[in-house]
DNA sequence: GTGAAAGCGCTAACAA
DNA sequence: TTGTTAGCGCTTTCAC
């Protein structure tokens, strides 16, 4: 049974709704053979001034508009990209996906999104959902670089891969990595210089931007022929974990003079327990934060962050993408910078506390 | 030509990528006919114990997947929901669309997204662009209520729509409102409870939420019995405008006692230009945001806000557009509530103020 | 330069 | 219960 069409609804706006005409249609009214239809609008070159005429007033008289998915069915491609977000209403994720898709559709793309809430389970599913949607290609997030199902879906692929910031080497990725490192030693040493000793990470799940954070971490004592004074605690990447870190952190007998928290989520966590046990940053304790959110300078005082370009983060993965679609073969693995904003909520090393 | 198939590459997985599978090799490889095989996958109720495990057998030797792309062409769904939206990098609109691509998804239903940057032209293009990809129903967010192009797009959509907290009546729209009037009468309320008179909002482009707002400051004053010594500014709803607009108002030769701004973005403008003037929250100058972003709560002193539940605005969104997809006819707009979260950012006239 | 015909991968009558 | 057949709306050989 044909699916019963809704009723013409007169609106306010004087528009009478048409049916959808078909090409068949159109080549019925303009007298001519459906493939000259497809001819003149896929614009072969083959086509003469009339039959370009003909064809575009019928389209016109018709208000036609190709259907796109029976053009993917038989091209075989949907000019559609899946992106596999662990958790979209990250602020940082929304502005990499706002990127990525903005990029996306000056190349004529559109952009099929997944939400996997950070569940691995989730983004395994997803990235075979989007395979069977037959995108052309995936740009993947995902929350755990270690889940199983996870990487052999991605294996599996046999369109274009591009995953961000996460070691998955399999297949057919390419990578747009950030360079946490960096930023975070140059975060690390300003705290060193300013005499801390104490230094305590939050982090979230062990995958590569964390590694990446706690290399530089280790690497900066290291350096100065420190010993190994700093402690890594690990949870997830959430509010509720940066909470509960910290009153951790500042339960101990000796908690730390400073503390750096791994993501903005983290971040935020963290900030109110130092806040309500009416700790003054920079001054009882020193904290740097991931991320350059609104909050890191606005706050009171401002907090140092560890900043990265998100834009510049979805737009190359698009970039990636669209080169590999092109047919590249050449295509890199891309490393986008960090760097660290000093900002007053790092200060010296409290009198009570100096070592 | 056939597009190239990518040579396997032996990953580090020990997976053989195999070449996809059709319907049709199922049926070759099980010895039936491939309706048998669609029966058997789509859980037709006529189907014997036996064809069901010759099928699923072959199924599970080839790997088969179904594609859902010619699957929606025959079925002439696509179960896929278009979301247009202004700026998902909001992280108000992030925390939407996040909601309502998880109870989507939760219904088999995968989210098409797009972005259009505050361009109504965008806007109505991406309508357009969603219907021709035959998404199955739209969420909409525009930028412009009023845009002609954007409205005759909606118009002539023959599919479901929901549009989100706009006045667009056409066709066939059912609406997920927000009552932004509610919280910010409580909000103004609360303002002149303190002995503000001189109170300014700072708003975006004029549409419902504006509108609401407006309407709640000038129904506060008249229920008193006030003369309209408030004054209201419009922009856009950005960072930058919140700024401009703040500075406009402390640069007036009696600048306004209480500043109230109309969106987080323009909260966060204005929040910076007050922050650097050096005036206090609260003692200089009072002021209530919209939107209960973390900031929010984690400013000094913390910031009152006129809050709305976002996930259930996706939420909503999607139960709405589920709703229509089931073929309820008696699918009725909502309005969720908003409610005044009082904070120290609001207190009382400063003494050289008082009328 | 244009048309006829085959078919992308699937589903749903209809017949058997 | 199962198979045969005719498309969904389009593109692309292949003849003419």
């Amino acid at each position: 049974m044909p699916k019963a069409h809704r009723e013409d609804v007169t609106t306010g706006m004087e528009h009478t709704r048409r049916r959808r005409a078909s090409m068949r249609e159109v080549a019925q009214l303009a007298g001519v053979a459906m493939s000259s239809v497809s001819r003149v609008l896929s614009g072969h070159p083959d086509v003469s001034a009339v039959m370009q005429a003909r064809v575009q007033a019928a389209v016109a008289e018709l208000g036609y508009q190709p259907d796109l998915l029976a053009q993917s069915l038989r091209r075989q491609e949907t000019t559609t990209i899946g992106f596999a977000v662990g958790d979209i209403s990250n602020p940082l994720f929304a502005q990499i996906v706002a990127a990525a898709e903005t990029r996306l559709r000056g190349a004529g793309y559109s952009m099929l999104l997944t939400n996997s809430e950070g569940s691995p389970a989730l983004d395994a599913a997803h990235i075979l959902l989007l395979a069977q949607r037959r995108v052309d290609g995936i740009i993947l997030s995902v929350s755990d670089e270690h889940d199983r199902p996870t990487l052999e879906a991605v294996a599996r692929l046999d369109v274009p891969v591009v995953v961000l910031d996460r070691n998955v080497d399999v297949g057919n990725a390419v990578h747009v990595y950030t360079d946490h490192r960096h930023g975070m030693q140059q975060a690390v040493a300003h705290l060193l210089d300013l005499g801390h000793r104490d230094i305590a990470m939050i982090n979230g799940q062990l995958m590569r931007p964390v590694e990446e954070r706690q290399a530089a971490l280790e690497a900066c004592y290291e350096e100065r022929g420190l010993p190994s004074t700093y402690r890594i605690l690990h949870g997830t990447f959430s509010v509720d974990y940066g909470a509960r870190a910290a009153e951790e952190l500042l339960s101990d007998e000796t908690p730390p003079t400073a503390i750096i928290a791994g993501g903005n989520q983290l971040m935020l966590g963290a900030l109110h327990v130092l806040h309500s046990r009416g700790l003054r940053l920079g001054r009882d304790v020193s904290f740097v934060g991931c991320d350059d959110i609104p909050i890191s300078e606005l706050y009171d005082p401002p907090v140092a962050v560890v900043r990265r370009d998100t834009a510049a983060i979805g737009r190359s993965a698009a970039e990636l993408m669209l080169a590999r679609l092109r047919g590249a073969d050449d295509v890199q693995d891309v490393t986008l910078p960090t760097e660290f904003i000093a900002r007053p909520s790092c200060g010296p090393v409290p009198p009570a506390r100096g070592r």
